[in-house]
DNA sequence: CATTAATGTCAGTCACCACTGACAGACACT
DNA sequence: AGTGTCTGTCAGTGGTGACTGACATTAATG
């Protein structure tokens, strides 16, 4: 029978991410996970002991940097555009999974040691990569002037906003679908960085 | 003693949107809110009447696309750079003074009327806001090829992308502040946008 | 059949919390 | 001095919600 007990745990932890990512952990009390999960609040206890537990479990599960390392170690072909593409479609393909648990993290009624902590690290792990990137890709002679940092936390923080944006707005913006802004914001990039041989004297100035 | 009680009032709103926004609304209790602002439980009754009106009095203090128009007919100078340095100061400003405000709408716990519509309002008005400002430069012939909603909405992508980041990441990725973000992502947009007569086959095509 | 593991039911405990009523003190204005 | 306004204290009430213990049920397993 250690299956159908998995299956209550499993089918617990989903209903606790479903109802706090909606409502918050204070907004959802135990009962109303365990009956949305078709078990009893009494084997909600037995299995995870307290409420908070239960919710460390579930958060237990986010995680990107590992698949992203993947991405820069497999699918980049050195290609601007291409690659820029990629790194977008695959991050939000990861936040979009996560949604609900980014959700909740971001509610953060409840403190959970350590947990703030973990979940900043893939971001910044993140942006290691795509610093990394732009810096080879600069001495490729592929793309031109660069302050790769800021650069690719610029690119970050677009992808970030959209996501955010679509997380909690929805489709607030009438007509504009988050395909379109990564392929605008592509765009966007790929035009900034790979200057026709423009000399970059402004931005030696200004740092 | 007119001044008193409107003071009071003022004490507990504030001292309600700290908690709040720090703890979410079901993790703050009346009697807390009310000693945080020095006064009794009591007193927040008789002002409120329910935890939840305080809370809707205190959220209907957010709002900019008033502020924001006024930047748009009153700063705006025609130079690309300039204006997009001016537009990004002006919201991370507001942003930052409001970002209690914008914690507790994120938390979202609470069902309130017509609140998430006139939150999302603001932004969708700086969006117009900013796709007319690409409009008119590009007739003024001052920046290229444009798909001015788009591009409107990525540079606001990005703003609001580095803004949720600073709100609850704070200082995660050493080094990098909010200001420099402001710059290094207006001198893309710059660069981006006016191109120096290169054409712009490459868009035409993919749209 | 006996055992074991997972679950359910039921009844209940204990703490917390939004909210109230009765009463009283402080202060201003007339 | 009297009146009105704002505030505080105190002692509640009613409801809810996390969590428990005792006992029964179901089904798989040896």
């Amino acid at each position: 029978m250690r299956q159908i007990k998995q299956g209550s745990a499993e089918k617990l932890l989903r209903a606790a991410i479903d109802l706090i990512s909606e409502r918050g952990y204070h907004g959802v009390t135990t009962q109303e996970i365990a009956s949305s999960a078709e078990l009893s609040e009494k084997t909600l206890f037995r299995h995870f002991g307290s409420k908070q537990n239960l919710l460390e479990t579930a958060l237990e599960r986010f995680q990107y940097a590992e698949e992203m390392r993947v991405l820069f170690d497999e699918q980049i072909v050195w290609e601007l555009e291409i690659d820029l593409l990629a790194i977008s479609k695959k991050y939000h393909a990861i936040m979009n999974r996560d949604r609900k648990l980014i959700m909740i993290a971001l509610k953060d009624e409840v403190h959970i040691p350590g947990f703030k902590e973990r979940r900043l690290q893939h971001p910044r792990q993140l942006l290691t990569f795509l610093t990394d990137y732009f810096i080879a890709m600069s001495e490729k002679g592929k793309i031109a002037c660069p302050n790769p940092i800021m650069q690719a936390f610029t690119f970050m923080m677009a992808q970030y906003g959209a996501f955010m944006n679509d997380l909690e707005a929805g489709t607030n913006y009438s007509g504009i679908s988050l395909d379109e802004f990564i392929q605008e914001n592509v765009k966007i990039f790929v035009r900034s960085l790979t200057l026709p041989a423009t000399p970059c004297e402004k931005e030696l100035q200004t740092r």
